[in-house]
DNA sequence: ATTATATAAGTAAGTACTCACACAAATATC
DNA sequence: GATATTTGTGTGAGTACTTACTTATATAAT
C-alpha cells in the first residue's frame, strides 16, 4: 500500500478516487461495493486495495481531500474582517454549493457519511463559528454565540433539503435571509 | 406473507419490528443485515420474511408506523387557531423529540433513511407548513410562505444537531427560537 | 382439518480482501 | 552506456465469509 501525497497520483488512482466519490454520494458507502468502484472506474479490482489499503481507507482519502477543499471554501470568511461581509459570504457558501456537479456530489457525500458513520466533524466547522460569533458581537447582537450557531443549523438545513430536495428553490431563502441580517 | 394491521401482531412480530429499528437508526439500513435483527430479537431469520416478505417491506413497515406517529405528533399544531401557539407547538415539537429512547431512535431512523434511501417526505410536512404559512401572515409577517419554510428547515437543522451531535444542547436555542418570534 | 406461526438447514450470489504473477520504470553496479 | 536489481503499477483468479431469501417440516391455534 502507498501512501497518498496528493500530487503524484496516478490516472487509474485518480478514475478510482473520483468513481468512488460519485458512487458513495449515490448510493451510500455501505450499499457500494469495491467490485462496483472497480468496474466503473475500469480497473481491476485489486488495485483499490493496492493504493488504499481497504474500503475505508478509500473513504478516508476521499474525505481529506474534502477537508482540504472545505478549509479553502472557509479560508476567505475566516479572514474577512468586515463583520457584515463575514455573514454575507457564510450565506452565499451555500449558492456555490451547487453549481458544479463534482462539488454537489463532494458535499452531498460529506453529508451522507456524517449520517452513516456518526462522526460529527465539529472542529471543521469551529473557525467558522468563532468568526461569526465575532461579526455578531461586532454588530451589538445580544447573544452573538447562540446567533452563530443558529446560522450554521440554517445553512445545514439549507444545504439538506439542496442535497434532498430536487424541487428546493434556494434563491428565494437566500434573498430573505441576506435581507434578515441586513448584509 | 401477511398484511400487517396494526391491532393483531404477535409478540414475536413486534420484537423484529422493534429490534429492526433500533439497529437500522444506530447502524444503518445497508448496514444492517436480517440475520443480525433475526439474532437481536431471538427469532429465526426465516420469521422475518414471513411476516415482512423482504428486507424492504420490513423497513416499509416501520416508516408506516412512523407516518401515523408524526401525522399525531402534528394533528395537535395543524388544528391550532393561535398563531402564536402554531408556532410556539412547532418550535416545541424538538424538545419532545429527544424525550423518550424509543422516540429518539425513531427520529433518527426517519433522516438516516431520508439520506439512505432518497426519498424526501414533501407532503408529509405540506400539513404543517400551510399552518405555520398562515400563522405568519395573521401575525403580519411580510412573507409568510418563506418564513414558514425557513422555520422549518431551521427545526430540520436542529434535529439533525440532535441526533449526530452528542454535546449538542437544545434548550439554549429553544429559548432563542421563542424570543425570536415572540411566543 | 385447516390455517397461522415458527424453525433449521439450506441456496446462489455477493462481500471485502489476498496472492501469485506479469510488466514497466527508476536506480544502482560494472 | 549497457546490464542487473529493485521498486511501483497492474491484473485475474482465488479466499473465507456474509448476504437476502427459500424450503421442507413441525407445532400451535382456530
Amino acid at each position: 500500500m502507498q501512501v497518498i501525497t496528493h500530487f503524484i497520483m496516478t490516472e487509474k488512482q485518480e478514475k478510482i478516487l473520483h468513481s468512488a466519490l460519485e458512487l458513495f454520494a449515490k448510493e451510500g458507502y455501505s450499499a457500494t461495493s469495491t467490485s462496483k468502484v472497480a468496474k466503473h472506474a475500469g480497473v481491476s479490482e485489486g488495485l483499490i486495495f493496492r493504493h488504499f489499503g481497504s474500503k475505508e481507507g478509500l473513504l478516508d482519502a476521499i474525505l481529506k481531500e474534502g477537508e482540504e477543499k472545505a478549509k479553502l471554501l472557509f479560508a476567505s470568511i475566516v479572514f474577512e474582517t468586515n463583520p457584515q461581509l463575514v455573514i454575507a459570504k457564510t450565506i452565499d457558501m451555500i449558492e456555490s454549493l451547487g453549481k458544479s456537479k463534482e462539488g454537489f456530489e463532494f458535499w452531498k457525500l460529506q453529508y451522507k457519511i456524517k449520517w452513516e458513520t456518526e462522526k460529527y466533524s465539529e472542529q471543521k466547522m469551529e473557525a467558522l463559528h468563532m468568526s461569526l460569533s465575532n461579526a455578531f458581537n461586532k454588530l451589538g447582537y445580544e447573544t452573538p454565540d447562540i446567533e452563530a450557531t443558529f446560522l450554521l443549523i440554517t445553512m445545514d438545513g439549507l444545504a439538506t433539503r439542496l442535497c434532498l430536495q430536487e424541487s428546493f428553490q434556494v434563491e428565494p431563502m437566500i434573498i430573505f435571509l441576506r435581507r434578515k441580517y441586513k448584509v
